[in-house]
DNA sequence: GTCTATAAGCAGATAGAC
DNA sequence: GTCTATCTGCTTATAGAC
């Protein structure tokens, strides 16, 4: 069956949004991508900015959970943090213009952010303290705040990607060949946090 | 003696394009900021989209150094580390805005990148891999890239920054309360980035 | 060099037929 | 629900006086 005209347009708007940003989008180009016209994308969506929290909505409440989600485990402290490195940089490799996208609109909307948390009320950030407040406890790791590590973390996978055109400049290679690096840089990250913290 | 007219438009738009970027940005507001009107603008740098190259420049080349400049010094890689941090950070403090800024941007023209490694001809990323692979030699640290050990630090820094809106949302404090942890991250960081590499 | 006034084009939004 | 045609306002850019 196929898609329906209001899911055609919020795949579309998704697409060109996280792509340009809000200023930087055009209701045509959206409108293109959907395979409709302009008129119909307010008929669905009264204004460009509702569109947009409606896409940037959707974006974040992917987004949270593939950032906290691991950390939910059983497992210890050390055995998640390949697996983070793994599926969050797998992730950003099928969607590398999110975190710019996000870090962005964030900055002009400052009070979504606050919005958002309160409605996923729970917690997890305390819940990612709790966990590495007890390996710390049971001498497993260095002391280190749970709420420093999860930023060092999400700030060495994120930045990859964010900085990714670049470094491809900088490098003097293609997209593909980046994404091989990446690859290894999975590991090598994930190295590289353990003996940061392993005592 | 003033500011002439065309430094003050340079600083003004510089202002105006770091915070909202090409696209959000205003002619009228730069000129505002200016104190001068939109014609004289156009008299000094034809359109927009030159006002805005011009600005982009100006604003890496004062970047790029602060990125680099460090490890040409002579001093052991392991003294390097800790002034890296203090010095980018601070950089950073006054400057937040500016890493999310030349992110967004270069995503947008790759090209430009390439151009202004082609002019500052020096290869700085070549001294950066001589230092790091020293100490590798010199069995100070573990083997580790040069490339990967600088993008790494950069990520622990400017991540800090351009995740801000978000932390300060998350954590429920303001922008002064969150200028405190970063004096305690500068710290934290290096001691982070020594224990990741050091044998 | 600097200004005011205005042109020209574009993008978001609506009216109204089907 | 979906389209074409059109309006309205804003933004860049220019013309032309001083």
């Amino acid at each position: 069956m196929e898609e329906k005209t209001e899911e055609k347009i919020l795949d579309a708007a998704k697409k060109i949004f996280i792509e340009k940003g809000l200023d930087g989008a055009r209701m045509q180009e959206i409108a293109n991508e959907a395979g409709i016209n302009k008129a119909l994308l307010h008929y669905y969506y009264r204004s460009k900015n509702q569109l947009f929290e409606a896409v940037y909505e959707q974006v974040f409440k992917e987004v949270l959970p593939k950032m906290y989600g691991l950390f939910m485990q059983e497992t210890s402290l050390l055995d998640i943090i390949p697996q983070f490195f793994e599926l969050h940089m797998e992730f950003l490799k099928r969607n590398p213009s999110i975190p710019l996208f996000i870090l962005m609109e964030i900055k002009k909307v400052p009070d979504f952010m606050k919005r958002m948390m309160d409605k996923n009320q729970i917690d997890m950030l305390a819940v990612v303290k709790a966990k590495v407040a007890a390996a710390v406890d049971a001498g497993l790791i260095r002391s280190i705040k749970g709420e420093d590590l999860i930023i060092n973390m999400l700030s060495l996978s994120v930045f990859q990607f964010a900085a990714a055109p670049m470094y491809q400049a900088v490098a003097g290679i293609t997209e593909e060949e980046y994404f091989e690096i990446i690859d290894e840089r999975k590991k090598s990250l994930a190295e590289f946090v353990i003996n940061a913290i392993k005592k």
